[in-house]
DNA sequence: GACTCTATAGACCAGTCGGTCTAGTGTCAA
DNA sequence: TTGACACTAGACCGACTGGTCTATAGAGTC
């Protein structure tokens, strides 16, 4: 592979372009020739590594930001000492300071593509709740390894997706990470009583 | 006013499909070609009556669904007694039947544009803060009603609405309800063990 | 009946959209 | 040297975008 290719990043060069735009504006909120231009590539190079065009080059995005996550979530748990409780507190608060450090136009990068699409856009919706399912699954099963039983922690991995999510919305058309606070620590106070018995709570 | 319309409630019909479209699609996902056809009504008519043209139209259509939002909370805490958590299931109830028989298609008017936002849109993202603000207000004083302390209210509201926010975009990707039944399941399992003094719980 | 004002109606416009197509360019293997 | 191949490059396309403009219809006032 990478034969002749006199500029060896082109690809990842427009899934990085396509991640970034899907954090701040959206999949129909950024056209193919602004991403093209950040991305510092003429249009036949996009057609050759995604012949399914832009929504090809989306789904590659996807599966570069569901690599990510699995990663730092891991990571998070790790220097929490396992605790739950504190790696949550840890990513919410990542997720804090990447908004105010971007003045509120980086959000995830998921959550608007999954919004924009309809049931027609078959591979898109696909990849989006593949991405979000597993995304649950892997944080049901770091809540079963701290001691929770597993039904209980498929519905809290869910309740914890879905504040981040919801949490991040409101900051984001508020123009203030209050929302998202106030969210953080409703759910972590929550958390912290029903589960005394989780260590580092 | 109302002096000459032949029809009346052009702009009525035109405020509803903007809904419509922004609960389906979202902000940039409908044109106005198609908006205008779903409404019945000519391009003149919508600038006649919104000379802001889309995004004044936008706003009304965010305007109306704060009004109506208000008013089913209302209606839910009357019915459940004042329980907040038993007007919080019902809440959660009532989304999950209207995404299912929507075949995941309507999902809240107002995430998805929130999320399609730029700092730049001012005036919509400012009318989408204060529509959720006053939301989360709105809920932290029934809360409050309840019983529970003001801040500790405050908080809870926003994880509240994060809570659904989120739960509708897992379960709409998704296609399927599940990540929204979980989501409602453990958060009320949370509030209603760390609240044993509201009365219904 | 003439004038005014609100509302309806849709032709029309420049700009942009996502996508296609053809023409190079550079590096291999033979 | 030649041909194959991967990649780069951007002109070009029809469709559609949001928005403007002019024409008309109909009720109210005098």
């Amino acid at each position: 592979m990478n034969a002749a290719s006199s500029n060896p990043g082109t690809r990842e060069r427009l899934v990085a372009a396509m991640r970034e735009a899907l954090s701040r504006r959206g999949y129909h909120g950024i056209g193919l020739n602004e991403l093209l231009a950040t991305a510092a590539a003429p249009k036949g190079v996009l057609y050759h590594h995604f012949p399914g065009g832009k929504s090809e080059l989306a789904i590659a995005a996807i599966a570069a930001v569901a690599e990510e996550l699995a990663g730092s979530l891991d990571t998070l748990m790790l220097r929490a000492g396992g605790d739950p409780a504190g790696a949550l507190e840890a990513w919410m608060g990542a997720a804090q300071k990447l908004l105010e450090r971007s003045g509120f136009e980086r959000g995830c990068p998921l959550a608007t593509v999954a919004l924009e699409t309809t049931p027609e856009d078959r591979a898109l919706r696909s990849a989006l709740a593949s991405v979000f399912a597993a995304f649950r699954a892997h944080l049901a099963s770091a809540l079963a390894g701290a001691g929770i039983a597993d039904s209980r922690a498929r519905s809290l991995a869910a309740l914890i997706v879905s504040a981040y999510e919801g949490a991040l919305l409101q900051a984001r058309v508020a123009g203030e990470v209050q929302p998202m606070r106030d969210t953080s620590q409703a759910l972590l106070d929550l958390i912290r009583l029903s589960l005394p018995g989780v260590k580092g709570a």
